[in-house]
DNA sequence: AAATTCGACAACCGCCAGATC
DNA sequence: AGATCTGGCGGTTGTCGAATT
């Protein structure tokens, strides 16, 4: 849909929007051998990109079990509030999210759920100002909680993706008990549904599920690729 | 009806960290 | 131990169609 300009860099590898053709033999190759190095892949799969292109292409649009689109008012919740509590750490959200990529969501913030989150926002902060008086200083809210986790853990934890070197014992140190405790009751819907993120999902890397696409779409999928498909039933 | 602005999102870019040589 | 390579990440850009003026 999105139409770049195609062009070239400066060696030769084209850049912009991918074709049918070339998702195809992306498809193709990833399906038959996988991705072992994203960089000598486009030579073996006969493409004309660099390796970065082809990763990105098949993370964010070619990999089975995306979903595209129609964010339920459910998942919107989900990345406003993580993203209350994480940042921009994308990628982390959409661990979170099975199926959706952090391109993607990346991209739904921006567009959508930003002025939302705003919005949202001011309004609490003007409720604050008005129950400041009322609040007792030491009593953590759900977010104040987890910036003491992250200012804790900042440089060690897995969520961070820019550890530094700082070793566990030291990152034990400083986080205190209370923090960490507080951090178990952070993250204790982390483990919730870890059955969406290490169950069947990620255990199916080459099931196409086209359940979300539209009825028109199937057929085009299983035109480029040259694949089997199928939704699966849960 | 034409011009302009806006919303959407695919894709690129540069940087970083960890792995490997 | 240092250099190089690779994968991954977040920020940003570019282009389209839709909506508005």
């Amino acid at each position: 849909m999105m139409v770049r300009t195609p062009s070239c860099d400066k060696n030769g590898l084209k850049k912009g929007t991918w074709t049918a053709e070339e998702d195809k033999k992306l498809v193709d190759y990833i399906t038959r051998y996988g991705h072992w190095n994203w960089r000598l892949l486009p030579k073996f799969a006969g493409l004309a990109r660099c390796g970065k292109s082809c990763r990105l292409r098949w993370l964010n649009y070619l990999r089975p079990n995306l979903k595209r689109g129609n964010y339920t008012e459910e998942e919107e919740e989900t990345i406003i509030k993580l993203h209350r509590r994480l940042g921009n750490r994308w990628s982390t959200i959409a661990a979170r999210m099975p199926g959706r990529t952090d391109n993607e969501i990346k991209n739904h913030w921006h567009t959508n759920l930003k002025k939302r989150s705003q919005q949202h926002n001011s309004v609490a902060t003007e409720s604050q100002i008005s129950n400041s008086n009322d609040q007792s200083p030491t009593e953590p809210t759900e977010d104040t909680a987890f910036q003491n986790f992250n200012s804790a853990t900042q440089d060690c934890s897995p969520l961070s993706q820019h550890s530094s070197s700082s070793t566990s014992t030291e990152c034990t140190t400083v986080a205190s008990t209370e923090n960490l405790l507080l951090l178990e009751d952070e993250f204790a819907f982390w483990d919730a549904d870890t059955d969406l993120v290490s169950g069947n999902f990620w255990l199916e890397p080459y099931m196409l599920d086209i359940s979300y696409l539209p009825a028109s779409e199937p057929e085009y999928f299983s035109q480029v690729f040259d694949v089997e498909l199928w939704s699966h039933d849960t």
